[in-house]
RNA sequence: GGGCGUAUAGCUCAGCUGGUUAGAGCGCGAUCCUGAUAAGAUCGAGGUCGGUGGUUCGAGUCCACCUACGCCCA
């Protein structure tokens, strides 16, 4: 059994087509679907595949997968891993009117609600291939088999739970401002409406005078007028109540001979500087008093009116002290429909559907006037009656038609609700189980959210949707049908071949023998309800799946982006909460936007949108999902740029890979099996790499079990790169020696645990290159093993490998190494020119002794003989000492200052003598102008300085400080070291391969050279595999080269012999 | 207008319950090391930690207000 050679320079794109290809072969997707015990549950939010997938869809992609290839890892069985489309809604038939050039419900109309909806069902399938294909090449592991929101089985769940919330009444019929357009006669959507707002639109501004009425004679407010104010004139017909702030005070004023009641904040604005005031009351106790209302309304037909609710003050925090009087006029029927719901008012009306003011209103002179020229009418007969009490013009936003201009009407209609308000304080209890990542947006975002809890408006005058199951009666008899079988006793046939959606279902009534016939609302669902309730729907729960239903009630996990918080997120919970009483997931990602390299919004208009197929086909799926994954924490928006990916392809993937090839590289020239048994000396090196090992797999595992993808991530990055970094260069001679010892075989049994528990580490993260080197490393002489690292298990924790006193020592020694170059820097000195001795201290003990154990290490890193270790026994050291703050300040507080100047002041014998009790752990008395402190030894921070005569380098307490000097010997030494590098160079320039002989010709004379030669010339020999170094010029065949020493150039050459 | 979030080096991001001289990677310049590496090391330039005020012995971190941007809602 051999390693596959690998390819240090491969191409990583072409590389996961391969993998695709093996997993393809080999079913491995459907074996890790198929696999597992325990169940873990996952629910998908659907996509719509009308447009091509983008990056932000890579993002929820990946992060939906990773979760789950974890789990599966650990044994889990996931269910609910398949894919979902999300297939109805506006954004559909958008799509469709814009390819055949509708521009609005009319033009649906004329061509037919069935070849409408023909036409919506087949586009949402338009981008199904792209969708297809890109899930697959970013590895996004889900099954085939969809559930999808137009499916019959799909709208039929929908309908048992709308049955389900009928029965509870849950399900009501209620007025819902929408934005109507009264030329068009149709409601426009938020998207819509957004198109045609106008800044600086002209209408009146008037202020008008309520009069109070029913209050006692010697009451403040006898013969006051309540003063509000209007941009609206028309709708004063509909007003049902004055609404003020509880908390602010009102005041009673007179004012050119009348009293009016308004917002003290306003007065000034309102009745200028010269208003008496006469009396002041408090919002909350204006609530209930009577006025005198301006006109009568008009009641829709078949609403009851409670004429006690009337023409009273209200208070609601809504109302506003920014503008106006602090007194709103109320006319729930134009758009304050939630305060007046809030308040139990009734809706009365003074335009109808087409703008036109009602004939209901009696004998006025604006009656069946479109609402927008009633305006001067009313203001003029308000003013004839002596109840205006200003009039103005004013210019701000208003919303017209995007299509014909009209401008529009806020108008409450006739729709359908879910009472989510009556299950309010669940919603907000259940939201508490739910681990929310990023956390924030439990009590944040979505909490709010909940708090502010308004009923679910589900109801949509469209075509493409789930009709909603209701059916009426002439006389207001109502049923809700809540599955097929139903509808078909109803009806008294079969209806298997019938299609449930509109116009079939419309076509489909009865004859009730009390009520008569019973026609279907037109409304469909909002698209909304569809995902929310994919639960249950997605099993075609209750008629049929059971048992998976059971199964998969709530997730364990979902992930979606941000937007969702008021999207499907709201619409699982709200659903869950409303039909079982519980949260439908327990943990969901909350993923931030993604940005392009400028911060900005991709989106199309801007021309800014990255493909992300040109991304993979450059830099593969492996580095993009690295990158999407570690490059911000997922709810952060984040900015995306090519650039990007690929220095994570560089800094990462590339190290991972590179050490993996210098792995089997070697192996594979020692015929190095993993079969071999375990080496039964480690060296501490070996045993490092082990404790950070076992160290990074109980740490990502923790990051995983808290939803912290990221962190993960970044923990296997920062081992790969000291994997390679400092095991793998620490360690290359032990494997480049010939001889096979007990060393090399711990070294290469170090290295593979590494790789392969590494490699499984990373499985969910990047699944091809993971896939790559398990297939190598490990199903090349385990046939046995798991067919691939991802139906392999999850790597355990080896506790007995976990030493944190080597990995703390370890990090010690790689400050001190680093310190050393620093200070060979400064002297100009190479690493290459072997030094005497190299002192060192460490900020305590325990670290010194850390040291201690790697000397050899940092001999060998820094070139030199000796190390000795400093303490206050050394007379050359100066010592800097700082208090502990995070100690001292907790204890001495407001001393700090005096203490850190008392510290910084310490010199000479005072100070070696402080140094000393610090080192032996005692205590000292440090004398500060008011009396004397004493601090422990753990609160003095010790520092060392400058010893004389030496180049030192010192940063966080660790200090190094290399005698400089270079006697004859050493100066030989680096000589030979750079004659050394120098042929190796030559050699890798001259082409031959690592194994070839050679002779070094030496072509003049160097004092240096040859004392250098003199002395060393075996070890030159050793290194550069030359069996003979002579002096002579180069034959036609050798390389040349030339080297400087002291003086000039040296010419030099070596020759394959 | 309201809610939530973000703001730290040219870029992408760390910075734990307040604590010592604010860090890393990329990019730039210089030097070095290297027979796994598209790599690595050291040094340098680059920061009023978005702004103002406050609490505290001590604020990037806590509080208030403000600014810019993003998302959601009105």
């Amino acid at each position: 059994m051999t390693f596959a050679p690998v390819d240090p320079k491969t191409s990583i794109p072409q590389l996961e087509e391969r993998i695709l290809a093996y997993w393809s072969a080999h079913q491995i997707v459907a074996k890790n679907l198929a696999s597992g015990e325990r169940p873990f549950v996952f629910y998908e939010g659907p996509p719509t595949a009308n447009g091509r997938p983008g990056l932000h869809h890579a993002i929820s992609r990946i992060f939906k997968d990773v979760i789950c290839r974890y789990r599966s890892m650990q044994g889990y069985r996931i269910i609910g891993r398949r894919e979902g489309w999300d297939t109805h809604g506006l954004p559909v038939e958008i799509e469709v009117e814009k390819r055949l050039g509708f521009s609005g419900k009319p033009d649906i109309e004329r061509y037919g609600i069935a070849a409408f909806n023909a036409q919506c069902r087949e586009s949402v399938w338009n981008y199904i291939q792209d969708w297809r294909a890109f899930t697959r090449r970013i590895a996004y592991w889900v099954s085939e088999d969809a559930y999808i929101t137009y499916d019959n089985h799909y709208i039929e769940s929908l309908w048992w739970i709308l049955r389900r919330l009928f029965d509870d009444g849950m399900l009501f019929r209620d007025y819902k401002v929408t934005m109507h357009c009264p030329r068009c006669g149709t409601s426009l959507s938020d998207h819509e409406v957004n198109l045609g707002f106008q800044d600086d639109v002209d209408d009146p501004s008037v202020w008008l005078r309520f009069r109070v009425r029913d209050v006692a004679a010697d009451s403040p407010l006898a013969g006051v007028a309540l003063l509000a104010w209007t941009t609206t004139p028309w709708t004063l017909p509909a007003n049902v109540a004055l609404a003020v702030k509880p908390e602010a005070t009102y005041v009673v004023a007179r004012h050119d001979g009348e009293r009016v009641l308004l917002a003290e904040a306003l007065l000034e604005s309102v009745c200028g500087s010269d208003a008496v005031v006469e009396a002041r009351i408090r919002g909350a106790d204006l609530v209930g008093v009577r006025y005198e209302h301006l006109y009568d309304g008009a009641a829709a037909p078949g609403d009851e009116v409670d004429s006690e609710r009337l023409y009273r003050v209200i208070a609601d925090e809504y109302v506003s002290l920014d503008d106006g009087t602090g007194i709103v006029h109320i006319a729930p029927a134009y758009g304050d429909l939630e305060i007046g719901r809030r308040h139990g008012l009734p809706t009365l009306f003074s335009v109808d559907l087409s703008g036109l003011v009602l004939t209901e209103l009696g004998d006025l002179p604006f009656v069946g006037k479109f609402f927008k020229a009633a305006d001067p009418d009313i203001t003029r007969d308000l003013r004839d009656r002596g109840l205006l009490f200003r009039s103005g013009r004013v210019r701000h936003a208003y919303p017209f038609c995007w299509r014909c201009g009209t401008p529009l009407l806020y108008y409450a209609k006739r729709s359908w609700y879910i009472r989510t308000t009556a299950r309010k304080d669940l919603l907000v209890q259940n939201n508490q189980q739910i681990r929310w990542v990023p956390e924030h947006i439990r009590d944040g975002r979505f909490g709010n959210w909940l708090e502010n809890n308004i009923d679910w408006a589900i109801s949509r005058e469209r075509y493409w949707g789930t009709p909603l199951p209701i059916w009426v009666a002439e006389d207001g008899y109502t049923e809700c049908i809540g599955s097929l079988a139903e509808l078909e006793q109803r009806v008294g046939r079969s209806l298997a071949e019938l299609d449930l959606h509109r116009p079939y279902v419309d076509e489909i009534t009865w004859d009730d023998p009390v009520h008569g016939t019973m026609r279907r609302i037109p409304d469909v669902a909002d698209c909304w309800f569809d995902s929310g309730a994919m639960p249950v729907a997605q099993w075609h729960y209750p008629m049929e799946n059971q048992a998976l239903y059971e199964a998969s009630q709530q997730a364990d996990y979902i992930c979606e982006a941000v937007d969702q918080t008021r999207g499907w997120f709201y619409t699982l919970h709200a659903l869950s909460t409303m039909l079982f009483g519980r949260p439908a997931f327990h943990n969901v990602i909350c993923l931030g936007h993604i940005l392009d390299g400028e911060g900005q919004k991709m989106s199309k208009s801007k021309g800014n949108v990255v493909d992300p197929w040109q991304v993979i086909g450059e830099q593969g799926s492996d580095a993009l999902r690295w990158y999407l994954f570690t490059a911000s924490p997922p709810g952060s928006p984040r900015r995306f740029s090519g650039a990007l990916v690929n220095e994570t392809l560089r800094k990462y993937i590339l190290t991972l890979w590179n050490t993996y090839a210098f792995f089997v590289t070697y192996a594979t020239l020692d015929g190095w099996q993993p079969t071999e048994p375990a080496p039964a000396e480690l060296t501490p090196i070996d045993r490092w790499a082990l404790a950070r090992l076992n160290a990074l797999v109980r740490d990502v595992t923790a990051a995983f079990e808290a939803y912290d993808v990221t962190s993960g991530a970044r923990e296997i990055e920062v081992f790969v790169d000291e994997l390679s970094n400092w095991y793998v260069r620490r360690n290359r001679r032990r494997f480049w020696r010939s001889e096979a010892d007990a060393d090399k075989q711990a070294a290469y049994a170090t290295l593979y645990t590494c790789l392969v528990t590494v490699v499984k580490l990373a499985a969910p993260y990047i699944p091809f290159i993971s896939e790559e080197i398990y297939q190598n490393l490990v199903r090349t002489h385990r046939p046995d093993a798991a067919e691939s690292v991802h139906l392999a298990r999850w790597p355990t924790v080896d506790a007995g490998a976990l030493d944190e006193r080597l990995v703390a020592d370890t990090s010690v020694l790689l400050r001190a190494v680093s310190l050393g170059r620093a200070a060979r820097k400064s002297a100009g000195l190479k690493v290459r020119q072997p030094l005497q001795r190299l002192w060192v201290r460490a900020a305590t003990a325990a670290d010194t002794d850390g040291l201690r154990r790697f000397a050899a290490e940092l001999r060998d890193e820094l070139n030199v003989k000796e190390i000795g270790y400093l303490d206050s026994s050394s007379a050359f050291v100066e010592y800097r000492f700082r208090p502990n703050l995070r100690l001292v300040g907790r204890k001495h507080g407001k001393q700090v200052p005096a203490i850190t100047a008392a510290l910084r002041a310490l010199t000479g014998d005072a100070a070696r003598a402080v140094a000393a009790a610090v080192e032996r752990g005692a205590a000292i008395d440090l004398p500060l102008a008011d009396g004397t402190v004493s601090l422990l030894a753990e609160e003095v921070l010790l520092e060392s300085s400058s010893p004389e005569g030496f180049v030192v380098a010192e940063d966080g307490g660790v200090l190094c400080a290399l005698d400089t000097t270079i006697t004859d010997a050493l100066r030989y030494e680096g000589a030979a070291r750079e004659l050394v590098r120098n042929v190796q160079d030559a050699r890798k320039a001259a082409g031959y391969a690592i194994s070839d002989r050679i002779t070094i010709l030496v072509g003049g004379s160097d004092p240096l050279l040859d004392a250098a030669l003199a002395h060393w010339a075996e070890y030159v020999r050793d290194e550069t595999l030359a069996d003979a170094i002579v002096v002579g010029d180069a034959p036609p065949a050798a390389h040349q080269f030339a080297i400087e020493l002291d003086g000039g150039p040296i010419p030099l050459a070596i020759v394959r012999r």
